[in-house]
DNA sequence: ATAAAGTTGTGAATAAATTAACAAATGATA
DNA sequence: TATCATTTGTTAATTTATTCACAACTTTAT
């Protein structure tokens, strides 16, 4: 199914916000979840309708269904094995965040280049050495690397990793990485989100 | 001057790419800045044509004047007073990030509620209860907040945030925040981006 | 039954962002 | 000096995303 990446971003706060919450319905309309998400009614119906889903005329969409066919389309059959690529602050944080969350992602290993990590549980997750990336990917089927390394060995280390077959990559650096076509990169990039804040909020102006 | 918020971070990004990165020239091209962002040429020229930076025929922009027009551009005056929110794993490490690029972005405060930190100085910023939030936010003159607490205090602590008159607030929380308008909020959800990886990667599809 | 109220589903319109296309400019070269 | 190769600056075209608008439907109330 071809979706717009926008499209399967609303998906999943649909789902996660559906989920988490404890509705005194088993049904919600197109406006309520839009409120709950500052969306409107309408990108909330179009994008269930690209996903096929078909709400009730007068009591809005089943929230079951809604979730179960959420998943259906934007989770993989067997999950996804991911490895948080530098253990440091934001490494421990992004683990903690993918814990929480229930998700279909599995954390199976962790690298860091720091041996007083190396071989133990680090956040329990064990930890292995950067340079064992190669091997530990096959072995371990890792699709999603979320690299969260110091600036000075991001590139290094991606490149490492595009190697070894990775599928996608969160980059959390504030360094670009440059990625071939069967990689899907996402970048999350804290000082540019920061300047953007600041610019807008200068004269009073908002989104 | 009115910009789109796509614009604006790729100035960012052009700007913290040419001012790290050591160039053999005074000069760059559209397409080889594009190259190096994975961006298009006309995407660079057009941002910068919109901020009125005029380049040399044979020769391309002067990084200099880039990087000056583009600080004049998106900087405010002063700078901005950012406040860190939760200083957990990822607040400290938000204030790595911050503190290693050199940005106009002060952080005056952090906010927490374990008393082992409140008082002193963690990551060598002074960490003050989240019930002052207010009080802080006013005598600091801080203009932005850095949201890393747990998902179950978000809300509240968004909450007092607006109240003291914060004017941007950066959203690491898995939790959706609503806000007036004359806030700027700017979320970076990491469970959605990873489910976004997971549904790009499935069958071997790519952006 | 029938009407009333309110929602979905979706083409059509609009807005926003990107890409194409090319004239004008500039410096290098012959 | 005239030609050439190349890049900028920008208008127009296209693509992508959002919003509008409304017919069709579903339940409740009369």
């Amino acid at each position: 199914m071809r979706l717009p990446a926008t499209t399967i971003a609303r998906l999943s706060k649909y789902r996660r916000m559906l989920g988490s919450f404890n509705y005194e319905s088993t049904h919600i309309f197109s406006h309520n979840l839009a409120k709950l998400l500052n969306l409107t009614p309408e990108q909330v119906r179009r994008d269930l309708m690209l996903i096929g889903l078909t709400g009730n005329h007068r009591k809005g969409y089943n929230i079951k269904e809604l979730i179960d066919l959420v998943s259906k389309t934007i989770d993989s059959e067997k999950g996804h094995n991911v490895a948080i690529v530098g253990m440091g602050n934001l490494g421990m944080a992004v683990t903690a965040f993918i814990r929480r969350a229930k998700t279909r992602l599995n954390i199976v290993a962790a690298f860091d280049i720091d041996s007083g990590k190396i071989g133990k549980k680090v956040a329990d997750v064990t930890c292995y050495h950067v340079d064992d990336i190669s091997d530990i990917v096959r072995d371990l089927s890792i699709s999603i690397a979320v690299l969260t390394v110091p600036p000075g060995e991001a590139i290094d280390v991606a490149t490492l990793l595009i190697k070894s077959g990775i599928k996608g990559i969160l980059n959390f650096t504030s360094v670009h990485i440059d990625v071939p076509p069967h990689v899907y990169l996402k970048e999350t990039n804290i000082i540019t989100s920061l300047e953007e804040i600041g610019f807008f909020i200068k004269e009073g102006s908002s989104k």
